[in-house]
DNA sequence: CGATTCGGTTAGTCATGACTTACGGTAAGC
DNA sequence: GCTTACCGTAAGTCATGACTAACCGAATCG
C-alpha cells in the first residue's frame, strides 16, 4: 500500500523521468514521438517510461509497429490520497499549535 | 515554479526521509526523538531534515538546546496543485480515449 | 565557571541508478 | 520473401547522494 507510494514517488522524483511525464499528460503519443527532442537517446526514455509504468502512472497501448503511451489513474490516485492525508495532519498539527501559543500569550 | 516541485518530489522520493516526514507529520519532535528508532544515525536524520526544510516540506522552532519540526504547508500545498493539474490532464485524455473508442466500435 | 546535552557540519566511503552503445525482435511496406 | 521502422533489452560506464565517524558550536544545569 505504501510501496504504491514509493514506486511512484520514486519515479516522479526524476528531471528527466516528469519531463516525460509531463509530455505524456500534455498529449499521449509513441516513445519516438515522446523521445524526439529530448536531450536523451530513444533507449533512455524506453527505460523511463517502463519504471514509470511499474509506478502505476502510465500505460501503454500496442499500434502496430508503434506504442502509444498515456496517463494512468491509479498511480495519480494514490498519490494524491496519499498527499491529503499529511494536508489533514498539517491541519490539525496547526490547529494545536495556534492554540498552545494562544494559551501562552 | 517547477523548481520548488523538483525538490519536493526528490525529497519525499528517499525511504528514510519519508519515514521521517511521516514521523513529522504525526507528530512534531525534535531531531532525537525523530531519529530515536531509525534505523540511521542522527547526523543522517539531521541532513535529512535540511533536505526536507529546504523542500518547504518542514520548518524548524529553537527550543532551548532542542529544535522541533512540524510539517509546512507551503510544500505540500504545491504538490497537490501541481498533482490536480495532472489529474485534469488524465481526465480529458480519459474523455477522448472514450469518445474514440466509442467511434470505432 | 566546567560539564552535559543537543544538534548541525565535514570528510570520506560506497551503493544506486541514469545514460549510451550495441543488439534482437516484431509489425508494416515494397 | 527482403527491407525498413519502431521499440525493448543487456552490458558497461560514470555521477549522484545516502551514510557513518569525528568534530564543533550553542544552550542548560550543577
Amino acid at each position: 500500500m505504501t510501496n504504491r507510494i514509493a514506486v511512484a514517488l520514486n519515479a516522479l522524483a526524476d528531471p528527466t523521468r516528469r519531463t516525460i511525464f509531463e509530455r505524456v499528460g500534455a498529449a499521449p503519443g509513441a516513445v519516438g514521438e515522446i523521445a524526439a527532442g529530448l536531450p536523451v537517446s530513444r533507449p533512455a526514455v524506453s527505460q523511463h517510461l517502463k519504471v514509470l509504468k511499474e509506478a502505476g502512472l502510465v500505460t501503454d497501448t500496442p499500434d502496430g509497429t508503434r506504442r502509444v503511451y498515456r496517463l494512468d489513474p491509479r498511480g495519480l490516485g494514490a498519490l494524491r490520497n496519499w498527499l491529503d492525508r499529511f494536508w489533514g495532519d498539517q491541519l490539525s498539527a496547526f490547529k494545536d499549535f495556534a492554540d498552545q501559543q494562544e494559551s501562552t500569550e
